[in-house]
DNA sequence: AATTGTGAAATTGTTCACAGCA
DNA sequence: TGCTGTGAACAATTTCACAATT
């Protein structure tokens, strides 16, 4: 279990298992501020609104974490977790682009909360660089793949217009950097051993409006 | 075909499709910017990380779009397609929480590109209400449920902590509004026939800390 | 010759249902 | 008794493969 899933394994594990993760330690966070000690799959399932079955099925994927009959400690089930996603630690987050979005990102509390730390911010704008935005001064994009070396960046946010995102992005990986947050709407092109996932708030109401114009039924368990 | 989706049909049409149709629309967009008259699934699929196979049967749900042996019609299928997504009309928006996000998403130029045009802001906070945001008068959110039925809007955009959001999402379901685009990191109760979107930035930063701790393999088509 | 549209097959993901355990 | 853990059943989604069409 935990950083020390086997090849086999990790590969059964689905994208969707790995998201509801995140679901499950938000709630066992929630729950952490009161008393709770324990909480079954039920509980852990209403507040996230999926099945009791489905929270058993993907927490089995990581190990034997309940107790049956009783449920899953609160606190040591969020350690858990937290210890698989690798939310465990600090990661050190570098951020191009400090527009509307990217001012909005450096002072996003939950990036904090859970050990993702901006650390170093760049900008082409020479009105932006130099400057400071929450005790980091914008760095110049121009000395990118030092900078982004030289400061062991883990992870980049790219928060550019999609007409110079895939640009930088050949410098990001140049700089060794394996995995990438995109806020630019368009599908970067990156090699295999390189993660990215895109953040497409447009797409997100589309599918409202997709909803409401063709009265498309919301999905709910159950 | 269009919003005239029958019943029967409409549900066979997963949550998946619908957001590779957002991205259908996309890559069309750009295609259209060049000279580009018809488009093939293998390029389609191509500029999206996706198969062929699924962007024709994608498309085969809504209609017969393409014509053999030749592809689609670059900008006709992106009108359809745009249709189909509700996109080509416009969206009264209202975003409440006018913090580091909202304020943010006030000046995003990919959500009015596609109609979704934000009309209202609402604030608690004394120093924010009567300020002007891109034009907009940030109104009290004490006003909510009025100013929501007297503006007509349709959409709702959630930009506030995770404490006061379902507070303020029960106001906007009194409001008759059916939409709601959340960005508070939390689950929120609404009645059935009401639609709501998650965006959580920090659930995929999550997966990209996951990936990389358990070298999970990204996925690619092929 | 190229490419769509689509049933059928393969794969992936979810739910059921119950044995096993506290 | 209550609730987990999990194989087996089921459901959804994707991919294949090919007939149809230009």
């Amino acid at each position: 279990m935990m950083a020390d899933l086997n090849a086999e394994t990790r590969n059964r594990i689905s994208e969707s298992t790995i998201r509801r993760l995140s679901l499950y330690f938000r709630a066992l966070s929630f729950l952490e501020g009161d008393e709770h000690e324990t909480v079954s799959s039920k509980e852990l399932a209403k507040s996230e609104k999926l099945t009791p079955a489905q929270v058993r099925k993907d927490l089995s994927f990581f190990g034997s974490f309940g107790t049956r009959g009783l449920g899953y400690p609160v606190t040591e089930l969020r350690d858990k977790i937290a210890r698989i996603l690798g939310i465990d630690r600090v990661w050190r987050v570098a951020l191009i682009g400090v527009g509307n979005i990217g001012s909005a990102l450096v002072s996003y509390k939950e990036f904090i909360k859970q050990g993702f730390h901006i650390v170093k911010l760049f900008d082409n704008d020479q009105r932006k660089i130099g400057s400071n935005h929450k005790g980091i001064i914008v760095s110049d994009i121009k000395d990118l793949v030092k900078e982004l070396k030289d400061d062991s960046i883990e992870i980049v946010v790219i928060a550019v217009p999609a007409t110079v995102a895939q640009y930088l992005v050949d410098d990001v990986v140049k700089a060794g950097v394996k995995a990438i947050l995109n806020f630019a709407p368009l599908n970067l092109r990156v090699p295999d051993d390189v993660h990215v996932r895109n953040e497409n708030m447009a797409m997100e109401l589309e599918y409202l409006s997709f909803a409401m114009v063709n009265d498309h039924p919301p999905r709910r368990p159950k």
